[in-house]
DNA sequence: TCAATATATCAACCATCGTTGAAACGTAGA
DNA sequence: TCTACGTTTCAACGATGGTTGATATATTGA
């Protein structure tokens, strides 16, 4: 369960243009991944500029990677951004369902149908 | 519904500590909001440095702020979160269910309810 | 082993952020 | 109108963040 301190961390980390995006690239690309470079490309940063960026990613959790050959290959981290959408809900809802029940309402039929 | 900027700059905001107490305290007090000197005390943290995160909290959409004799009142812009809740959920798990479907389910009890 | 590929690290720079104390502004009551 | 109160603005600072080009590390194939 996530507490207040990697919140945060989540957070700044998504709070940034070219992170955001990588996150929503790998996110799309699915759990299989994405080479760096190909991320780069995607993204339209240098390799040197992303790779600064996945560090912030793989320091507060919400991107994994592995080697594949010469390619190191980023992955989202599913259950984290799962996390960190129940912290938003959870505790920033806080017995307020007027904030999430309209999120949850208008999403329903996109995310619980193959839950 | 939210862009990409509007997202990068709430996300920004909800990264720092200061401002994420800031933000769950004005959830948590409820649509009547909190006046700034009660949320300073409630936070930690002077009246001049509330201030300046209250300014970037406002200018991202999150709070929102009146005038009560002297006082000024702060809530908690609910249906910009829920609309970040939404953008998280619906641009970032792009056809990817397992991202927000547990979340959705983990909180379906507490927050579908009363919807 | 050598060259080529893919990625990460380093050093440096400029811009932005978070904090502080002092001062200014707006409001209410005597 | 004067004074107290609540909040914001201002100027300054040290720290952190994002970008760049050059260099280093790991892997593969000839």
């Amino acid at each position: 369960m996530m507490d207040e301190r990697q919140a945060v961390a989540a957070f700044a980390a998504l709070g940034q243009e070219h992170r955001l995006r990588i996150v929503r690239q790998l996110v799309t690309a699915g759990p299989e991944g994405m080479a760096a470079g190909m991320l780069a490309e995607a993204v339209g940063v240098s390799g040197t500029n992303l790779s600064f960026h996945l560090k912030e990613l793989s320091h507060s959790g919400l991107v994994t990677s592995r080697r594949e050959g010469r390619s190191i290959i980023y992955s989202a981290a599913y259950p984290d951004l799962s996390e960190l959408i129940q912290f938003l809900m959870r505790d920033c809802c806080q017995g307020r369902p007027e904030v999430c029940a309209p999120a949850v309402a208008a999403l329903a039929a996109c995310c619980t149908e193959t839950a």
